[in-house]
DNA sequence: CATGAATGAGGTTTCATTCAT
DNA sequence: AATGAATGAAACCTCATTCAT
């Protein structure tokens, strides 16, 4: 008697997940392209061949396990989904990205290692595509609310700097003074006494 | 009549210029595994054997171009090579940090692609070891004149934000708004005001 | 209610027959190598394993595919298997075989285009050879009979104008006259009257 | 010093050939799946890579060879090239042909076994389109002035004959007696009676 | 200094077949 | 009878590097 597709279905969830862990971890440490499938599927206990049968290709491998951190990243951003971001949500979502970042730091060193590499890139790039208009759509409303000028141009910059944040933390992470930086971008890019003053105005 | 020995050196120099500037642009638009040393020497119009003439493996050419950007990029830092930072000096650091950047994107393209890379991830933290010390201390001087408290972790965050925009523009150079970026750094990290207000004290 | 044995065997039967239908199909399409099994079983809505169910190889299933047709085709000559082919019936064999051709022009396409792959041919070269004696016996005195000379040579040629013929019709059925050409068959290689003036001499 | 333009040239022409003819014999004895590069590296004496120096893929191998022994046969016929063919030229064109098959079996049982198949199908059509106007344009001719009924016909019967004779020559060298059919084929084909008959008429 | 044919180790991928369920 | 996850051998192919010339 075969089994039944439930058990199919949670045998091939579970090798999956071990698969992409376990590449994860080695893509990040070595790079992309110096780590063999040989070595990835030695390392998840597997075949190389059984590998091949969960993704059918290395670049497929590794645009899977891109696309899941992407996923996680972006889903920090607008929690509430109703395309307004209030103050308090502009500190949770500096505040949720480092502590995302902070849990789970071998993490995304290893994603920050690969993310940049030639057949990564062209994934996050497109991703990024699809993200950023509604980003862009939501931080420029707030920052106009707020009376900053050139407020597309501010909702870029505070993206780059969250990026070099994350990336000079994630590089050293004893050293950064996450704390204490986390609290200087709210100073600078919250904007949180242009809004009082713009309401003293409208009074 | 044989050339003389300056000659050959020259031709020498030059060469090795010509396969530097053609593998960084085959290594920033395709990336570094993927661009074979036959390729890099036929776009160069010379021979394989040749290349390894000048340099001893691939990794050994990667590393030479790496070592030449970051040489460049260090350069713009203190120019007057007098330990300390200027206002006037500051703006310049920035722009010209930034001109850099984008006289040569594809250096810089690769340099962001692979410096997290294993073969080339040693030499770059190496030569920022080197650097660190020297920059956090005029960043730390200038800020405490100023009057930032915490003026280390100011130059942290003033570094990490360098990164973040630059890292920005690179990834896409026609939809970054790098000119208003800049003087958007300028206005947050320079503490001009902050200067000021210290001399009117001082009196 | 559990089934009998007839109702297993002939399920066993039909399910076997879809089997080879579909592997012949795909075998004829793209090549006996290139068609996986995995793409036979899935393309009859079976599973790999059910397949090694009902042959023991792939190498297997092939040779039952081209065995089946093979007994088909034999099965045109000599109908009423006594031993001796009229003139009736050297005109029903032509005729005959180009009907079956025709009938099924896909099947015999894709028979064509896999018979003379090794793996395949040595299974047709074999029951060729188990089949000529037989086929050269009744030509030959077939051929004797009507006082051509070299009788077996005459076979021989008979046998191949028969494959090339069928060659170049499924090859490209809307060009070939099949028609036409069946009757230059029957004219050159029936020896029609040869016979009636070998019968006008014996009289 | 490197070598000669020329040098280079020499060996990369003899290298090559080298490769096809291995391979070709490989091919045709084992077909053309079965046969690997790694055996087609060892019997001709040099390493893999080499094999790939000079073809990009072993697709490409095939269809160098089998563009090779198109161009080969297609020589055979109308060989001063006026357009027109003699009752002596038909004999050539008969004799030669077979000549050309018997002195390179290997290369015609490789070109049978693989022609139909799916990598090589093609370009074989396409040479062959090329190639059927002007045959049939010729043949026609041949027949039509010897007063053959439906000449177009009487052509494609005699292709599909020396096609049906080759396959079973190639099939089986030994038993097919081809010598004698060669000379049923030109008694048959040639119509020079036929000839005759219609000059006769025209005194 | 200069060439490119040649190597060989190692990479990715495929697939017939097995087997626990 | 039926499933499809799992295997492993072997396929095709790439490429940094060497070396005779």
């Amino acid at each position: 008697m075969p089994r039944t597709e439930d058990q199919y279905e949670q045998i091939r969830e579970s090798k999956k997940k071990l698969i992409m862990d376990t590449a994860l971890e080695l893509f990040a440490n070595q790079g992309y392209y110096p780590t063999s499938i040989s070595i990835i599927a030695k390392k998840a206990g597997i075949s190389k061949g059984l590998l091949y049968n969960y993704f059918k290709s290395k670049e497929d491998l590794i645009k899977e396990i891109i696309n899941q951190g992407i996923d996680e990243l972006f889903e920090t951003f607008d929690p509430d989904r109703d395309g307004v971001l209030t103050e308090d949500e502009f500190d949770y979502l500096v505040h949720e990205n480092f502590r995302l970042i902070k849990n789970n730091i071998q993490h995304w060193k290893l994603f920050f290692a690969i993310s940049m590499q030639p057949p990564v890139f062209k994934v996050v790039k497109e991703r990024i595509g699809e993200f950023m208009p509604k980003y862009i759509n939501i931080m420029a409303k707030y920052y106009n609310k707020r009376g900053v000028s050139n407020p597309v141009t501010e909702a870029l910059f505070f993206g780059a700097v969250m990026d070099g944040v994350s990336l000079n933390y994630v590089a050293d992470p004893d050293k950064f003074p996450l704390e204490e930086i986390t609290q200087k971008i709210i100073d600078v890019f919250s904007h949180k006494n242009s809004q009082k003053e713009q309401n003293e105005k409208n009074k």
